[in-house]
DNA sequence: GACACTAACTAAAACGTTTTCGCAAACGAC
DNA sequence: GTCGTTTGCGAAAACGTTTTAGTTAGTGTC
């Protein structure tokens, strides 16, 4: 590999004449300059990141930790295009990405240590489980860290607002005359308890009693649970008039039950999910969703980190609350 | 950050033999060792990544190039699960996972370039146009390379055996007395031909005469393509009896063609993907596919990269075939 | 007691940068 | 001509490791 004092030695300067021009600081010629450059160019020089990082303790590098319980991890479109997005963003800023070794590792570090080791100047934070200790660690380091969907005192985290896009999708069908409303909700996070006491409020607000056998449970993107729930909710003596899963993707589970009973969508009952996913989209009848706005979810986190490392004095911990979209599909229909 | 120098310092040793101890050397003494780790550990020392790659030029730091055009990046399952695999069984041999940028890069710099500054010391490729310059570049580089689903001279490969596959898919179909069979293929690439191929031949092997007017084209994952194509096919005088989509994803369009025209599935007419992936199992009916091993891929990719960078001299470059796994669902029917 | 040998440790160079400080030359002002 | 000031460049230290080539002390052999 070609390196700075192959350069200096081409162009009969010293390295640190090269390093000064390559750099862009201003006492080195114009001329000088141009030559360096260009030698630079034609010898294929590439700076050498690890020495660089060794001086300037920069290594422009980014950590992402998301764990994967049961294999749902990088399979989960919600957070895959969350991701996708961050990872543009970042490298659009002149980051790279990696992930966070989550597996065992072989030296038995932390999550912490680890990125300390592999010297990633922040992280993101996602689909983890954010109670262990080892999460817990890192989420008080001194390390720059945005946590997705979930909020910590003093650090920032950018979340989808369930709260309203909750508010939106239930308007939505009490406008369309439905009462009798079922909510298969997902298990208990942040993220559930917001779209859930926002199901409550409007429920309230339209004057219509919640009733406990249409709250349900069911692990997201658990399809068989919620076929399951689904079921039991179609045999009730009163049947509810529409469903809310847990997410698009354990819709299919709800559609699988309610044809099983030979009930057809919407005209028997409406089905809605959550999220957005291009399977949503694909699905017949179309399904009514919120979309969740994962492309700013991820850019922002993205901005959000960077400013953390470049700016640490000045930059605030925020909460960030990304709106999401309903997505009027056509398995819900209007009544009466 | 505590470094050697606080250890060596803190131990009353110089750093040599910090070093040393802490590497596993044998010319250190037992208790001197003992003594070294536990202050290390003590102070709370850890490895400064970037110092030492600067003098052993190894970062154990893999890339992975993964274009998405089109968003369909890391939401496509199929790749989604290889990677996983991939950075499962990296993470497990002290490798790290970085995503080579592939945004337009500030420094204007090449996939290669930009491995080489980021100091990736292998890379896995996948779901990219092979033939542009720039991939062209990297393939042809002195890194170590592993392609996935794409043969390349001299360097090795891992692929999904489509041929088996399609061969075994096609077995069954013709098995089951189908002889009217249709194929709405992939655009062209290795994979595509593999599988195209196979199909021809398995029908030569059962006399079966290949219809042209059921062989046609929609690009992967493209329900809408699938669904117009499965439309003109079912509008045939004579329409198949059984209809093999590009992949799961895009049977959701052939699905939505069938059940459009009032025609049922499995009775009236066969529908298959291929994949395998978490949608096929839950669709209803089941969907028959094959079972792509992701898990198997993503593996022998890591351990073959690996391979090539610890004992570059002993590697061969390899091309492997990882076999699939026919999945009978209930989408179809067996004939008379 | 001389010799070779081993065990345990250290000094110092090297890896490729960045950055501080200093120096010389050129320049302008008077 | 003298004195600051500016411009352009270089020497060298530093970052935190690894590794080579010692050095020293101890051990065993004859």
């Amino acid at each position: 590999m070609v390196s700075m004092k192959d350069v200096a030695k081409e162009c009969g300067v010293s390295v640190a004449t090269v390093s000064k021009a390559l750099n862009g600081y201003s006492d080195v010629g114009e001329e000088k300059r141009r030559e360096i450059k260009e030698t630079a160019r034609r010898m294929g020089y590439l700076p050498n990141l690890s020495a660089r990082a060794l001086k300037t303790k920069r290594t422009y590098n980014l950590g992402i930790l998301f764990v994967d319980e049961a294999q749902s991890g990088l399979t989960h479109d919600y957070f895959s295009n969350i991701i996708e997005s961050f990872k543009v963003t970042a490298e659009a800023k002149g980051y790279d990405i990696t992930f966070v070794n989550c597996s065992v590792p072989k030296h038995g570090r932390s999550y912490y240590e680890h990125c300390r080791y592999r010297g990633l100047e922040g992280i993101v934070i996602a689909c983890i489980d954010f109670y262990t200790p080892e999460a817990q660690e890192l989420i008080r380091s001194d390390l720059p860290v945005v946590t997705i969907d979930y909020v910590f005192d003093g650090r920032t985290s950018v979340a989808s607002d369930n709260v309203r896009g909750m508010r939106e999708l239930m308007e939505y069908l009490c406008g369309l005359g439905h009462r009798k409303i079922a909510y298969i909700h997902g298990f208990d996070s942040s993220t559930t308890r917001d779209r859930l006491t926002s199901f409550y409020r409007v429920l309230s607000d339209y004057g219509i009693e919640p009733r406990d056998e249409y709250v349900r449970q069911a692990a997201y993107r658990d399809t068989e649970e919620t076929e399951r729930q689904t079921g039991e909710l179609l045999d009730l003596p009163d049947r509810p008039s529409c469903i809310i899963c847990p997410d698009d993707f354990s819709a299919l589970g709800c559609i699988r039950a309610v044809q099983a009973r030979g009930l057809r969508i919407p005209d028997d009952v409406s089905v809605v999910g959550y999220d957005g996913i291009t399977l949503s989209q694909v699905l017949e009848p179309r399904l009514t969703t919120v979309r969740q706005d994962t492309r700013t979810i991820g850019r922002r986190a993205a901005e959000e980190l960077i400013s953390q490392i470049e700016n640490p004095r000045t930059t605030f911990a925020e909460k960030i609350l990304v709106p999401g979209e309903l997505e009027r599909g056509e398995s819900v229909r209007k009544l009466n």
